[in-house]
This record gives C-alpha cells, sequence and structure tokens, in this order.
DNA sequence: TCAAACACAGTAACGATTACTATTATCGGT
DNA sequence: ACCGATAATAGTAATCGTTACTGTGTTTGA
C-alpha cells in the first residue's frame, strides 16, 4: 500500500482507486479510503485541503506548498520556505494557541498560461 | 435574508437553518443553502476553508484569520494583518501566477486554554 | 388583469466518505 | 501441522453535506 504513496501527483482518493484497480483487480474503494487514513494519520502522507470537493493526498513531505489551478483545477506544487512563512502565522498575538498554519494558495497554473483558451476543466 | 449575516459566530448552513427555523417556521434547508451561495458570491459574506466537513459562512469581511481549535472544534477569529501575510505568498517565485492565498489556522483556542479538561466536541 | 419572472418548500438526487458485515488471510502458541 | 484470535479486506449499505428538481404561490410590470 506504501506504493500509493509513491504516485507522482496529487491524487483523490477515487484516483488512485482507478489507478490501482487494474493491478489488484479486486481492489476495494474502501480499502483505499482507509489506507490513505492511515497513511495520512501516521504522518506518511498529507492529506491536502482545498477547494475542490474531493480530498488529495500528496507523497511529497518537504517544504512546499499547493496551488489549485482556476483554469484546470488541477493541484500544483510551489516551491518555497514553507516554515518561514507559516512562522509569521504563529506569532500572531491572539489569546487563543495557535498550533499551526495552512497555507493555500489558488491562481492560474504555468500550464494553462501558455495554452489560454483551453478550459479543459477535467 | 440579509438578517442571517449578521449572526454572531460562523455558522454552518444548518446551524443558520436550525436558528432560523424557529423565526420562520416554513424555512427551507434547500433556501438556506441557495441564500448563502448568493450572498457569498456576491461578496457580502465569506465562505470559510476548514477542515471540518460542513461550511462555515462569516459576516465580517475586514481583515482577520480563523482558527479552527483542536479540542472544541469551533472557529475562532484571529486578529492580524492578513494582507501582509498573503501578500509574502503572492511574490513567491514561481512559474505559475498566484492569484490568492488562504490561511487557515488549527490550534486551541482561549475557552479550551482556560477550562482544559473539558472535551465539548460538539 | 394577466402573464412572465421569481422565490420558495419540499423532496429527490448526488458525490464523497464512512460504517458495517461477512469472508479471507495472517500469526503465535500448543 | 492444527487452531483460535487478530487483523485486513471486498462488497455494499448508510451517512453527511450539498445541490438539483418540481410544483406552488407571490411579485412585478406592462
Amino acid at each position: 500500500m506504501q506504493t500509493v504513496k509513491n504516485s507522482k501527483e496529487h491524487p483523490t482518493a477515487e484516483v488512485i482507486y482507478a489507478t490501482l484497480k487494474p493491478l489488484y483487480p479486486e481492489l476495494s474503494l474502501g480499502t483505499v479510503y482507509r489506507n490513505l487514513n492511515v497513511l495520512a494519520s501516521n504522518g506518511d502522507i498529507l492529506r491536502l485541503q482545498t477547494d475542490v470537493p474531493s480530498a488529495c493526498f500528496d507523497g511529497r513531505l518537504d517544504d512546499h506548498l499547493h496551488m489549485v489551478c482556476d483554469i484546470c483545477n488541477k493541484v500544483v506544487d510551489v516551491e518555497c520556505d514553507v516554515k518561514n512563512l507559516t512562522a509569521k502565522c504563529l506569532n500572531i498575538p491572539t489569546p487563543h494557541k495557535i498550533l499551526e498554519a495552512k497555507i493555500s494558495l489558488r491562481g492560474i497554473c504555468e500550464n494553462c498560461i501558455k495554452t489560454p483558451q483551453q478550459t479543459t476543466m477535467n
């Protein structure tokens, strides 16, 4: 199941299911969801918080952000010093205790900038 | 319907429905959702992106962030200079075009810090 | 006065996710 | 090797939040 983690993009549970189904024909969708949750709670993968209705997962654990493209709705990586950014949020003076800051981006991905008209919307 | 906006907290659609139902007994849940969407797309209210499964709304349009409490799961306001923080994100060098940065916080709210044991979890 | 446009209640439908159940595989001990 | 307990799974039902649909009443404007 760790093989799922090594998938390239930012797949949803359904995408992972569709990807693995041909390899393991009797794979169940429930199994995919369950194992993704286990991996995510173990910290082996990340569950991404985006605007898209279905949850996306990411095997990359190093510093980077995610941007959802307005055009193609894909999730792309944005390389940056996340710790530096989130540190500023954690230091906001407030009576509450801030433990984590999550930053998500929205915009237009490199691909859709180059090919402007195509509203692939898949 | 604008009266909904003036509600204090960060209500979900269901909460708004439950709040208004006694006042307008023949109110339908579909109406609440539809009007919240209209208000949100008009920019009159904000739709919050949090970890909690149901969408929360906020009538405050001025600069502030939101933090979800690990203990009580409530959404609380965090006062800060949002524009300053997001500006840093928008300036990240990347081949993509970043249009918006959304920051959400997680932590422990003032209330739960003061009364540590109660895992109200409502 | 009348008809087109609108808002709504009520309910059905939907998509993503979780829970449940029965079955199969795994493993440690005798 | 056998056996009971534990765990993982497939398959499916159920759930949750949300949206879409349908019929009805209400407003508006000529």
